[in-house]
DNA sequence: GATAAAATTGCATAGCTATGCAATCAAAGG
DNA sequence: CCTTTGATTGCATAGCTATGCAATTTTATC
């Protein structure tokens, strides 16, 4: 007696029951049809009687929609995203869209994840990765299948992006410095396929004016290690910088770190130090770090504007490229909070 | 011209093109179909120049299996349960299934969750939360879904639940901090409704022997905040413990930094604290965290092995139970490392 | 070269719901 | 009581692939 010997209840057995045709049935668990009250409430309790559960296979196939979203996450390692993620399922699903989780490591090319998923027919495609490859889009595109990305560079008929403002974020902070009495600057950049992470120094270069000639460069790959790593070997250079500016979160907690143990150096009394993304362990009173808020609820607010319009019937193609303001939130390691 | 007005490309499109029948592409799809390779090469190169991809929609309306699994998760806020999820999809499509993703706050309700979940068919559940409703547990059992939990206690034919022995663990920890000499040792619990985080109290406490007298308990809500709270008041109170065991690795963040600022007290030093979960900040320089490694990887491969006897054509009703050992993980925290 | 065996291919169908259309029924107006 | 209008219901079908079975072709064996 296996789980599939049991033919599950379709909506015949509760037409059945409930005396009506099979159409009656199907209308009783739409909202928009016509039906009679009395006709729907006796259907409604032959179906709850049976444990009648609608079906939304056959609907898939005839309205070729599935009502799914493919969202392929990648480092989950970053509480960033993460919490985009945890913000985008609950979106979606106020728009009566599921979630078909992909996970894309080294191990697996994007494309393969896509393959599978097209054949279930997803609607749309969200995710945090830059999809590098264009062969990828313009698949995707050819199919007429709608993609958003977060702070990618990517462009197509089908493709939208929403970013924070990077740029506008790095200027800030290279102002921030300045204002702190900042001399000696350097920035903590995120490895170079990350374009989010390019704007950011760009902007950040560009704030600093006149500064920028001395601002030293550090590469790290957007890890709490590389952060610590990339600073000790700083420290190890003899640098020892009066201000910095990390391309994300976890790396500036790296760099707290590398700073404490092995240059001495204390942030802020020695070093004002920025970071960017407010990860919660940002907050955390260890680090009590000064960073730029991207606005994950507006980052998927604005996605979801989008699918929502892309996905609407008869629409075009829809590529839009919101940009949103990612705002200071001031703690201790720069000397404010 | 929208994105629904483009009749997507079937086999019988495919099957024109390469001159086959129909049932000659479904084959050429499908691994252990008898067909000719000739003919397959002929049916693929036809497919690829029409970009057909085979649709699997109709495949689960013949067999009602669809291939997805839904996993239902709460607080991503944890990153141990972030890196789980993460194995578990990469493990799950080695499995050749894919993941219906859910999130689940106080907004929405576990049951409204899943009988959205039940209307794309899915095969079974996998959740991080413990089912609390009986009758989800019983509605689901009906249906011959399997449902696999982590660290629960909800049992029932078609239920089970993989564990990491949190009471053994407990036990552990007590003998570590009566080896280092504490004598006034506390336990920081998670919420009641955590079992997890009750049996690594009994643990505790039954290791402790004769010093589980003096225990003073705190309990917190799995946060950071909840650990930075819990251990500032009992510092206000005058408790000044030499040795803490917390429910879960936030927490024991939480609390470093509460005994270093607002007692004053440093680990190992003074207190000898081991956390739960081996997040990946309990490594950060700041915390250097001991702690207990739940074993993902291990966890993950038992709650797949039973997923995939569980879904064996013909298969009974599957409820098991393994426990995982958790290893210890000594770093500076308990002056080990 | 003939027969047996095996491999390949095509035909026809099942699977379940949503929906256009026609039919039926009830209510309202005269 | 009859007609008109609107509400409700049933009928029939589309949607696309996998698969059992039969037909056909190829290969192997003698």
């Amino acid at each position: 007696m296996g789980a599939r010997d049991v033919r599950p209840v379709t909506s015949v057995d509760v037409a059945k029951r409930a005396g009506v045709s099979q159409s009656a049935v199907s209308r009783a668990f739409s909202r928009m049809a016509s039906i009679a009250p009395g006709t729907r409430e006796k259907i409604l309790r032959a179906a709850a009687e049976l444990g009648y559960r609608p079906n939304r296979i056959p609907a898939i196939m005839l309205s070729g929609r599935s009502g799914m979203v493919g969202v392929v996450v990648g480092g989950l390692s970053n509480p960033f995203y993460v919490s985009a993620l945890e913000h985008l399922v609950g979106a979606l699903r106020d728009q009566g869209l599921q979630v078909l989780l992909v996970h894309v490591d080294d191990a697996l090319t994007l494309d393969s994840a896509l393959d599978q998923l097209l054949g279930y027919r997803i609607d749309a495609v969200v995710t945090a990765l830059a999809i590098g490859s264009a062969a990828v889009a313009r698949a995707l595109g050819a199919l007429r299948i709608p993609v958003i990305c977060f702070n990618s560079r990517l462009t197509g008929p089908w493709i939208s992006t929403v970013s924070s403002d990077n740029r506008a974020a790095g200027v800030v902070a290279a102002r921030l410095l300045a204002e702190r009495g900042v001399v000696r600057p350097v920035w903590l950049a995120g490895p170079l396929r990350n374009v989010a992470s390019v704007a950011r120094g760009d902007g950040f270069r560009a704030g600093l004016g006149a500064l920028a000639g001395d601002l030293v460069s550090l590469r790290g790959d957007d890890t709490y290690e590389s952060g610590y790593d990339a600073v000790s070997g700083m420290l190890t250079r003899g640098v020892r910088p009066d201000g910095m500016f990390c391309s994300n979160d976890m790396m500036a907690c790296g760099a707290i770190d590398a700073l404490r143990e092995r240059g001495g150096l204390l942030c802020p009394e020695d070093v004002v130090l920025l970071g960017y993304d407010n990860i919660p362990q940002g907050a955390w009173r260890a680090y009590d770090l000064t960073t730029f808020d991207q606005g994950v609820e507006r980052l998927v607010e604005a996605a979801c504007g989008i699918l929502a319009e892309a996905l609407t019937d008869g629409a075009g193609p829809v590529s839009q490229n919101p940009v949103i303001e990612a705002l200071l939130v001031e703690r201790g390691s720069s000397g404010g909070g």
